[in-house]
DNA sequence: CATCTCCTTTTTGCATACAATATGCGAAAT
DNA sequence: ATTTCGCATATTGTATGCAAAAAGGAGATG
């Protein structure tokens, strides 16, 4: 007997899994959006107490948060001497770089296999969207576009494997915002590159669309690295300048809220 | 019932800067240590009590570890209802090489470059072991020094990103433990492959020694994958057969090592 | 003037207590 | 006989307390 448990349920629309949350998860989420984007400088000491305070919890989840993070690569843990935002070294983004383009390339190859006609249409719908944001030189909405197309190209490769550990280390180059300006010659080229991409994927040319999605990583590892050009190699990168710019770094972000009645609701 | 965190640590003989202040991480490693070598089944359920109890450690740092480990993907975390040893599935294995291919050429094209004269020739002096064990019929010796010369190639990429996410990956392999029986056939081929990357390696042929290693892990998948034969396609592999030929796992594993008298003596 | 030492303050690591949730079993109802 | 309900138990999630380690600072000493 069929039974459609989502059915006749007005307002909500779903039931299924209804927001079992566990704090160190959803401190973990916070904490991990809050470094992306930048809100939390790399290098930045986390204090316990501190963040305590801010999230309206106590140490415990947060410091299994800690390890979740850790884990993941976007905190660093320094024995008896608390946990920091990781940060890059100029080496550590190549190194990035380099792994990246062979995720990518793999993924393309399997994706160009594995691909579903409709998932091919929708990258080529966002190819078309990334076109109007290159035409208007709008950067952000190319960067949003940009990051979608690759993210359905990995998920076209049907390995959730290759998936999470893709999804991991683009979450450590997230959290260095290389998304401030672009050389209008490499962008030109790395738009036509993605051209190149959705021809390879409709042809389903494995081969293709993984070479191409190497050298994009390649050019893209190269205009990355051009930006970080000042430091020295073994240089810690400033990408989020520490506390210049994002003024009162941790305890704003902390009190930018109306501060929830319960722990719960730090998610929003 | 106890389980021993200085287990495996051979006398108090070298320190090898194993000085482990922090609790969780020897916790970490010594889980991670169980689970590898299969003391601990796939899809076992891992009891907190149980654990502080035979490690002598309190529920604190066992949870933070158990993070650790569920990032590292050794172990699944279910909300409330704890944590179990993390299980493959066929597919799981297939998609985990799929990566493990991609991962290992890219370590092959980059040590081509980078490796220098000497590690070239600890290379091929490993394979020299190879051979040895491979005449010799010695398959525990053959696994071993397989496995070193893998870890030695990865090493030369000179790239710690990808030799981090390369040794994440294996140890989770590494739990199940397809390392019983070879067919005699693929075994010889398996060590013509070593052959050829030797050669390739010394003549710093990257694209040559890549290629090799992904026809090399392509095989090696086949290879574990029939082992697996039996297994419908989404089940659960049960390599460490469940309690059968291991006999009283869990309690075993405690029982086996006299207790320490306190937990932080575990470092010498 | 720099530096070292000792002491205070802060912060982290671990253990434990308390609260929330899941599990298992037996009785009652269908 | 099967299912459902309710209760007792077990297990996990979170908060807090305490001790050890690190950080910071004042004063002494070269």
């Amino acid at each position: 007997m069929q039974i459609d448990l989502q059915a006749g349920i007005p307002g909500t629309g779903h039931i299924g899994a209804l927001e079992r949350r566990v704090l160190h998860e959803a401190v973990a989420d916070r904490l991990r959006e809050l470094i992306i984007e930048g809100a939390l400088a790399p290098g930045e000491h986390l204090n316990e107490r501190v963040l305590c305070g801010g999230l309206r919890v106590s140490r415990t989840p947060l410091r299994e948060a800690f390890r979740t993070l850790a884990g993941e690569g976007i905190v660093e843990l320094l024995p008896n001497r608390g946990a920091a935002v990781a940060t890059l070294s100029r080496a550590d983004v190549e190194h990035a770089f380099e792994l990246m383009g062979a995720l990518e390339g793999l993924a393309g190859e399997l994706a160009a296999q594995r691909a579903t006609p409709a998932e091919v249409d929708e990258v080529r719908a966002l190819h078309f969207e990334m076109l109007a944001a290159h035409a208007r030189r709008d950067l952000p909405a190319y960067y949003r576009v940009n990051r979608e197309i690759h993210q359905r190209i990995a998920a076209c490769a049907r390995n959730p494997v290759l998936a999470a550990t893709y999804g991991r280390l683009n979450a450590r180059l997230q959290a260095l915002r290389f998304r401030s300006n672009i050389n209008r010659d490499k962008w030109d080229a790395a738009v036509a590159e993605h051209g190149e991409m959705v021809e390879a994927l409709a042809a389903a040319d494995g081969a293709r669309l993984g070479a191409v999605l190497r050298r994009h990583l390649a050019n893209k590892r190269a205009t990355v690295l051009a930006q970080l050009e000042p430091q020295a190699d073994g240089a810690t990168v400033p990408v989020a300048p520490s506390h210049a710019s994002y003024p009162a770094v941790t305890p704003a972000v902390m009190r930018s809220e109306p501060a929830p009645a319960v722990a719960r609701e730090l998610a929003p």
